[in-house]
RNA sequence: GCCUGGGUAGCUCAGUCGGUAGAGCAACGCAUUCGUAAUGCGUAGGUCAGGAGUUCGAAUCUCCUCCCAGGCUCCA
């Protein structure tokens, strides 16, 4: 019998008896490596590692701790769970259960219409740790679409999968099973198989770092009018370790939650007479904010904007010409109606009014590129789930701008545009970044496919000249035009979509805006929608948790705070405070009523930059004595103005204490 | 909107079997005058989210409404 190469990762070659298997390859390069294997890459294609390898492939042993690995066994675990709750409750159908980041989900939808409860989940995994401790393997197996339609005959959703599978297949479906014309199975014990392409691991006592987190709903295939599953999320991990560490990241995370800081930085709260998704921003919030806009203003201006003002409410008019009424009415505040039988709405987007201020006048092409600039308030009916802290609201102020150009100008106004906001955003502290494209969406846009296709190249061209990487949202655009919009990496790794840039032909022409260009004739000029922070609330709630709630000095709402040792050193700290005051730090003292220590501690809770401490030395010699936010070792007998050039330059140039 | 879980003092939370409310922090008062993350003593603070029901009696059990959290759906 012949012999099959097989090439490893680094390229170097081995030779194996025919009919050999990814566990025997393993098991040839090292003890060590076939005890650890959970699956293997063969040609790029992730299977078991009891598959026969084929002459020639490249082949990769997969382990527990690579994302491969952990896709691998946290798939497995979704099955284990699967399993359990089938133990726990016979006739439980069961959907979907794949690997997500950190974890997997399944999807099940129990007899009689029960409930998974919270303290279900303790039950589920104790009878998982037994599936785990009964060392059952993974066993796969192929069969014909008819046979396939038998073994799951007492499962509906598994059915549907294969019978979607079998009349063309979509993406989703095909993950489910081996490929367009075969279905793949793994069976544990007789007790339980799923249809699963795999691959999955040797033996459930691989696994067993994993715990359940909670219990949801989730629709059916994600659709809204299908029937609601019970979900249960997990994380599973490749060691104790693993999982520790994830959890305890969990918890950081949760420490660096902007409504937790907000509550004990007093920044903002959400008065329950006020209703769902409304804020208000206390003085400490408020200057964050005030903070925010003043620079955004200021650039603004050096950008060539112009500032216009638009009123919080219109006749239904505006929006039934803008087309917003007919697509987002259950998004919108219903009407107020008004004795003369007129309808008025909130508004929930600022951009009509600036077409109105466009055509308020004739326009003329040497007006053009015209930026108007609005740091505008809509109101959106958000349904009552979606509201979240501060990032999804029903009351937020966008800084909002509409720009107006010939189509000659729109490729250049949207480079120097994107440069703009990145440049923008890096002055707040954001540095990792790509891009998305989001193309039309189908089935609910308006306008020509040339003007879809022409907005949508021009875009990607333009996303392609900021060296970033751009990623492919389609049908994610929308109504009336496509759009890019700036993602941002923060401190721990998560990703927010911040900036968005929306070509629009549309609207102009629904409002028949027009220009009189320079051959006399009247035009349509283009639209670009963009919003920088996105809504004022939710950039800063993503830069309170990206800072931990320590914003860099020149946002923080108290940037300094001065202590006498003992009260009469009191005196001189209200000079310093009135001398920084002349250059406008926010800075203030607090009286020597109480012990140094504890109001050192209560300034440090508050993450104040700067705290100043002054005693007897400090008063003979004009110095400070500074203790900085995120260090442990005071510095003493500082001067004045020593102290003063360095706060000013960290203002300037957007610096923190911690030197971030 | 849907699913699961929650709502007790300004904040964080305890409250047993149904017997009418507790702590720490914060606030306020008095004393304390202190060199880098909690000085001591005292005072005040509650329609137990709201409403209805069961009960001799409800923070506790039941129902409805509001609000919050985690998901699903949605996000101009």
């Amino acid at each position: 019998m012949s012999d099959l190469d097989v090439q490893l990762p680094d390229g170097s070659h081995r030779t194996l008896a025919q009919g050999s298997t990814a566990l025997d390859l393993a098991a040839a390069i090292g003890a060590r490596l076939a005890k650890d294997a959970l699956a293997a890459e063969v040609n790029s294609q992730l299977t078991d590692l009891s598959a026969p390898l084929p002459d020639g492939a490249t082949v990769a042993i997969i382990t527990p701790a690579s994302e491969k690995g952990r896709e691998v066994l946290r798939h497995s675990t979704a099955h284990v769970l699967a399993q359990a709750v089938t133990r726990l409750w016979p006739g439980a159908h069961y959907a979907i259960g794949p690997a997500i980041r950190d974890g997997f989900y399944y999807d099940f939808s129990l007899p009689g219409g029960a409930r998974f409860s919270d303290d279900d989940l303790a039950r589920i995994e104790d009878e998982m740790r037994k599936i785990v401790g009964e060392n059952q393997p993974f066993t796969r197996s192929e069969h014909s679409f008819e046979d396939g339609l038998e073994l799951f005959k007492d499962q509906p959703f598994k059915v549907e999968i294969i019978n979607a599978v079998r009349s063309g297949a979509s993406e989703e479906d095909l993950a489910e099973v081996a490929n367009s014309s075969v279905v793949s199975t793994y069976s544990n014990t007789p007790e339980f198989r799923d249809l699963c392409r795999g691959p999955h691991v040797p033996s459930t006592a691989r696994l067993g770092f994993f715990k359940l987190m909670r219990v949801a709903g989730a629709y059916w295939r994600g659709d809204e009018k299908r029937p609601q599953l019970q979900r249960i999320y997990g994380t599973a991990w490749e060691s104790k370790d693993a999982l520790a560490a994830h959890l305890t990241q969990l918890e950081e995370a949760e420490k660096r939650d902007h409504r937790r800081l907000g509550q004990e930085l007093d920044l903002f709260s959400f008065p329950s007479e006020l209703g769902p998704g409304l804020a208000v921003f206390h003085p400490k919030g408020g200057t964050i904010r005030r903070v925010m806009e003043d620079y955004s203003r200021s650039r603004h201006v050096a950008g060539g904007y112009e500032f216009v003002n638009s009123p919080h409410i219109t006749k239904s008019e505006l929006f039934e010409t803008s087309g917003h009424l007919e697509w987002f009415a259950d998004s919108m505040y219903p009407a107020m109606e008004l004795d003369d039988g007129q309808n008025y709405y909130l508004k929930p987007m600022n951009c009509p009014f600036h077409v109105l201020i466009f055509k308020s006048r004739q326009r003329s092409y040497r007006e053009l590129p015209l930026r108007m600039f609005e740091f505008g308030t809509v109101y959106r009916y958000e349904k009552s789930g979606a509201v979240h802290g501060l990032t999804r609201v029903r009351g937020m102020t966008q800084d909002d701008a509409h720009i107006f150009c010939t189509r000659e100008q729109m490729s250049d106004e949207l480079t120097s545009l994107l440069n703009f906001v990145l440049d923008l955003l890096r002055d707040f502290g954001l540095n990792d970044f790509y891009l998305e494209l989001s193309t039309r969406p189908e089935g609910k846009a308006v306008g020509s496919d040339e003007e879809w296709s022409e907005a949508e190249s021009t875009l990607a061209t333009v996303a392609g000249s900021v060296g970033l990487e751009l990623v492919l949202d389609e049908g994610g655009g929308a109504f009336y035009g496509p759009k890019i919009s700036v993602q941002a990496r923060d401190a721990i790794g998560r990703t927010h979509q911040l900036s968005t840039i929306q070509l629009d032909f549309q609207t102009p022409q629904r409002f028949e805006a027009s220009y009189v260009a320079a051959d006399n004739a009247r035009h349509r000029p283009i639209m670009i929608h963009r919003a920088l922070f996105g809504s004022v609330e939710r950039f800063m709630a993503i830069l309170i948790e990206h800072y931990a709630g320590n914003m860099p000095t020149w946002m923080s709402p108290e940037q300094v705070r001065v202590l006498g040792v003992r009260d009469d050193h009191d005196d001189y700290a209200n000079e310093v405070v009135a001398a920084l005051r002349l250059d406008g730090v926010r800075v203030q003292t607090e009286a020597a009523n109480e012990p140094l220590g504890a109001r050192i501690r209560r300034a440090k809770m508050e993450k104040i930059p700067y705290i100043l401490v002054v005693g007897d030395d400090d008063v003979a010699s004009g110095t400070l004595g500074i203790n900085a936010r995120g260090s442990n070792h005071p510095e003493r007998g500082v001067t004045f103005g020593q102290f003063r050039s360095r706060l000013l330059d960290e203002i300037a140039s957007h610096g923190s204490p911690e030197a971030l």
